[in-house]
DNA sequence: TCTGGGGTCCTGCTACGA
DNA sequence: TCTGTCGTAGCAGGACCC
């Protein structure tokens, strides 16, 4: 059997790059994607910006502490979703085996495409020439005969910051199959994927700092303070044995929206009014991509940050605004909301795709605020949700809404993207 | 260092039916 | 009829990724 050849292509500073290319301007300045209010993240920074000790999911308030001079911007997810879709479709000229991992990041599995297109080392070098020729931005390009070698070896050939500047790297870096272990055995065991802080913690209990201090673990001594998934799965990368395949199309297996207030709410009208907003979203995310699921779950975050989730699983899917916010509203009214919440999610998982809902004719909806029976999809709410599905192709995700969200707010729907980093800055704010 | 949002996967516990 | 066991599903939480 030939050889795999795995390509992981990763795209240099990807958010802000993007920001670059339409605000050239700004090049060669400290430049950071994300929420710019009280609560917000770092999404991206430019390397010019990681100098300064930034980097991503730094919460906002000390990267500005870090970097007063940093040019904050809030980001444009639907640009970003558009300039990927760009990126991955000159992936596909070389493979149709791409899995995309998030926007800025995929791997190819190019071992059949080498008679075509030569070695994978070239394959990758004219991967790079054609992003930067079609699109305008740099990435980093790692070779391999396995996914998470290829991965390691793409941050590798990355850029690196320092304190006199970004230092380029080598933009492609390939690691034959001889020179797999010795590569992987030189990094820290944090470098490994699956490895956080909390399963550092129990690592270095055991003695191990390097993935060879693991590698050379017996795998029982491994499983027993990790578990049986997890350490037979770490114990395998570290001693470089990883033979998952590249898989384009994956499913997607839940569908959710949370999101962190700007203040914590109180107010039960307030908190239900973002639920409406939250279950509308979902639903119609659902719709779009013609799922249902049949696991319900709503995730609240108190101010003192402590999480919980309440869910219930139905013996049909669901898909309308009707449905979801009539399970979440039960499910949130089994929680105490009397501290205040942070933040507040709703997520539906247990997908499935397409195929006729079943109706349950001769019963109603239940409305608004009538407690915690289960609603049956009728045909006439299924014509509604069409209809508005209709109504938002046509005019607008704005164009129409629940009624309980007009107001100062109007129609504004939560959208994939809105808000993405955290709550923006009140307007009365200043920085 | 005061912590986003969208995900996936795993684990421990409990309930339930065969 | 009662008790124990086993497999499975559901639930809640945690860890991790980008």
């Amino acid at each position: 059997m030939a050889e795999r050849s795995i390509l992981h292509v990763d795209m240099d500073a990807f958010f802000v790059s993007v920001e670059l290319l339409d605000q050239p301007e700004l090049r060669g300045k400290p430049v950071i994607v994300g929420g710019n209010g009280p609560r917000g993240v770092v999404a991206a920074a430019s390397y010019e910006a990681r100098a300064f000790g930034v980097f991503s999911a730094m919460s906002s308030v000390r990267a500005r502490k870090l970097c007063p001079q940093a040019i904050f911007l809030a980001g444009r997810y639907h640009r970003y979703t558009e300039t990927s879709e760009q990126v991955m479709a000159i992936f596909a000229n070389f493979t149709p085996l791409v899995e995309p991992l998030s926007l800025d990041e995929a791997f190819l599995d190019v071992t059949g495409s080498r008679r075509l297109h030569g070695p994978a080392p070239e394959i990758a070098a004219e991967i790079r020439r054609r992003v930067f020729h079609d699109v305008g931005l740099t990435c980093s390009v790692g070779v391999a005969p396995t996914k998470f070698v290829a991965k390691l070896a793409s941050e590798a050939a990355k850029p690196k910051a320092t304190p006199t500047g970004p230092k380029f790297g080598s933009g492609v870096r390939v690691i034959a199959r001889e020179e797999l272990v010795p590569f992987v055995w030189s990094l820290p065991v944090q470098a490994l994927w699956g490895v956080g802080p909390a399963t550092l913690v129990k690592l270095e209990r055991l003695g191990v700092h390097a993935v060879a201090d693991l590698a050379v673990l017996p795998v029982e001594h491994v499983v027993r303070a990790l578990g049986e998934a997890q350490g037979r799965h770490l114990h395998r990368l570290a001693n470089g044995e990883d033979d998952r395949d590249v898989v384009p199309n994956r499913a997607a297996k839940s569908v959710g929206h949370e999101e962190t207030f700007a203040h914590d709410l109180f107010e039960p009208d307030a908190i239900d009014r973002e639920l409406v907003r939250m279950a509308d979203a979902v639903a119609g995310r659902l719709r779009q991509n013609d799922l249902g699921g049949r696991t319900v779950t709503v995730k609240v975050r108190y101010p003192d940050f402590r999480t919980i989730t309440r869910s219930v699983t139905r013996s049909e899917p669901l898909d309308t605004a009707m449905e979801l916010l009539t399970a979440s509203r039960t499910l949130l009214a089994s929680v105490d909301a009397s501290p205040g919440l942070r933040l507040l999610g709703v997520h539906v998982s247990g997908l499935s795709t397409g195929g006729p809902r079943q109706l349950q004719l001769g019963l109603t909806p239940v409305a608004e605020g009538e407690g915690s029976a289960t609603p049956v999809p009728t045909a006439s709410w299924l014509d509604a949700s069409d209809a508005i599905d209709e109504i938002r192709n046509r005019f607008g995700d704005d164009a129409i809404g629940p009624a309980v969200l007009l107001g100062e707010a109007g129609l504004r729907r939560k959208r994939r993207g809105d808000q993405q980093w955290g709550p923006n800055r009140p307007p009365s704010a200043t920085p």
